[in-house]
DNA sequence: GTCTATAGTTTGATAGAC
DNA sequence: GTCTATCAAACTATAGAC
């Protein structure tokens, strides 16, 4: 992710400041500090804000396909795939108990800011979502897999939230586990 | 809530706009044209913009101190009224395809800017996640009664955040089913 | 490609007339 | 208690020198 050129710079550290301060609340002269330029250079490479906005969803859009890719390789099993999924939450169990989902937060306040790239950032939630239901329907529950894909993704939403509202990382270790009983147990028994 | 004063208006008119637009994105500006007042005038009722914060989170607290005092009424069973808390969600589904969760949107946004009073909407959380698990308690679930008091609100903090982004109050419906069963099979077993 | 300087707007907040 | 007028600061965005 982190290319030599000063626009890949910048749309990292809006990456990372986009997650930790949230959308409107990152100024330019924060991007700007953290990459070591100044604001004026800024217009060199982005017209507006919102096209740093769009190109930080492509990143995190296409960073996300490359994981879901890796997930596959990890195992054969569509259980063990889903457990990845579930292992994501306690692998950046620090980060999301210090910022939140970047997902979901990210989702949030565009759509409270009514941002016409609200759209943009909900495609990396349905990247999620198909992924999810595919490996349900591999696990022989084609009947309700959707339903099963948002329920998981919805749980791993929830623990992101309560995670960071109370800064509790050990409640992440928990809903892990509990999560991957329940994948195991809606995997072995077919609908 | 609607009280004949301004500084009550004020308040609702607050409560309201936060919860539609977020804290940060509200500015005095949305509030006054809300009320019916010029900017001006708001700094008699309050000196700065925080102290309309903390007002609204005071009346949240309130509300939702009221509500669960409420829910205690309908149901001399525990497992009626966890299913009290569960229906909040098919009660409140428009707004919350439309807005988010209340609580948990603002306590993520309060969270992000790092703000004062971002404990006190942790709070409301609190108030909930403590009443939960007294329910859960009194089903006999005295081990892992805060356990499930917060798996549930992460749930319902999940349903929220993803009828939210995908505009579909048709899975909060499903997963309010889904949550109640849950709430059933848990409350009939002892732990 | 990067800089300085600055325009133009919006924001939270204040002072004082009525 | 409500208003007008205004301040100081922060923001996005632009223009032009180097």
């Amino acid at each position: 992710m982190s290319g030599s050129g000063t626009r890949e710079r910048i749309v990292d550290a809006a990456n990372a400041l986009f997650y930790q301060l949230g959308f409107e609340q990152t100024s330019f002269t924060h991007i700007a500090e953290a990459v070591g330029i100044t604001r004026g250079n800024f217009y060199y490479h982005f017209k507006l804000k919102d096209e740093i906005l769009d190109a930080v969803i492509a990143s995190r859009f296409s960073a996300t396909e490359a994981m879901l890719e890796l997930w596959e390789q990890v195992s054969d099993s569509p259980e063990g795939r889903l457990c990845c999924f579930a292992e994501m939450l306690m692998v950046n169990r620090v980060k999301i108990r210090g910022y939140g989902c970047p997902v979901g937060t990210l989702s949030t306040e565009l759509a409270k800011l009514d941002h016409p790239s609200r759209h943009g950032a909900n495609e990396i939630f349905s990247l999620f979502r198909i992924w999810l239901r595919r490996q349900f329907e591999l696990a022989g529950r084609s009947g309700d897999a959707d339903d099963l894909a948002m329920h998981l993704l919805a749980r791993s939403q929830g623990v992101a939230t309560l995670a960071h509202a109370f800064q509790d990382e050990e409640f992440i270790r928990k809903e892990v586990k509990t999560m991957r009983e329940w994948i195991k147990g809606v995997c072995t028994c077919s609908s």
